[in-house]
DNA sequence: GAATAGAGTAACATTTGTAGTTACATTAAG
DNA sequence: CTTAATGTAACTACAAATGTTACTCTATTC
């Protein structure tokens, strides 16, 4: 299982919201467009409620809405949410200490693996999600 | 099932080459400084010989060696050889196309993706092999 | 206040990728 | 010809992610 897609459904997920504008959407409205369960959308929502990107208001005609406005909520933001610790690969890797190179190869992986999260967290902190929601729209009229 | 650790143990692998020196050393011998199976290992390396970064000899008295010398091997070469295609997420996921945001979200988080994939890789690109090395040994005195 | 619709969450099942292991054919050195 | 190694295939075991069921709690509406 090559990763997780719990960071391609919380985009998803937030793109919906943005894209219902404020309304109080239940999770089951989400999960169809996501082509999933439900649950799976609350407990993403879950997530991204510690994190303080949506909210949530319970019992009949409750649902779920962003908790700001999409332009304040970066991708990075998302990424972190539903992503507490991406372990690269270094989680089941313990190699020989007795080895000069195994005792010292997981410190420098280690640094390998900061530069490389730091590089792409970059990234994913320069998009909001304001223009996840400008591409959904734009793309009718031939824009990007 | 949070990501593996191919890229990792590769590195490892590498680095021991290095630091025997052009010798041919047998899987079982880096699989001793890994800690894991020698079949592990020689898997590994099969896709390392692909990318043309190590080179093998048969037979009794084989083994690996590096085909390159350290510093023109980038650990992006590494990456690339044995995560061939890094799905982040979007291999289960598929949406629902019947819903306008499930239509074009794929499009949009594929965008994404590559930026973020862009900057990881940048940061990789700028570390060669042979700083690895040079870490490796640093440690002893002291010094980074 | 009863019915309804939805959040919140625990528990379990299913699926799937990864690593570990065994086994065996092949190759080259001595 | 023996030995030690690569090269792979096949299988097992394990762990993580997702899907699913079921239930409690909460708020709204009639």
């Amino acid at each position: 299982m090559t990763g997780n897609s719990r960071f391609a459904v919380s985009v998803h997920i937030l793109a919906y919201l943005a894209y219902r504008q404020g309304a109080a959407v239940p999770s089951a409205e989400i999960a169809a467009s996501v082509s999933t369960n439900p649950v799976v959308i609350r407990r993403l929502l879950s997530s991204l409620m510690k994190a303080r990107l949506v909210k949530a208001q319970k019992g009949a005609t409750g649902g779920f809405s962003l908790a700001s406005a999409p332009a304040n909520i970066s991708l990075l933001d998302v990424y972190r949410a539903v992503e507490p610790n991406p372990s690269h690969g270094l989680n089941r890797f313990s190699p020989n200490h007795r080895c000069p190179v195994g005792a010292k190869i997981e410190t420098i992986l280690h640094g390998i693996f900061f530069k490389a999260q730091a590089g792409m967290e970059g990234e994913l902190a320069r998009v909001r999600l304001a223009d996840v929601e400008q591409q959904l729209h734009a793309v009718c009229t031939g824009r990007r």
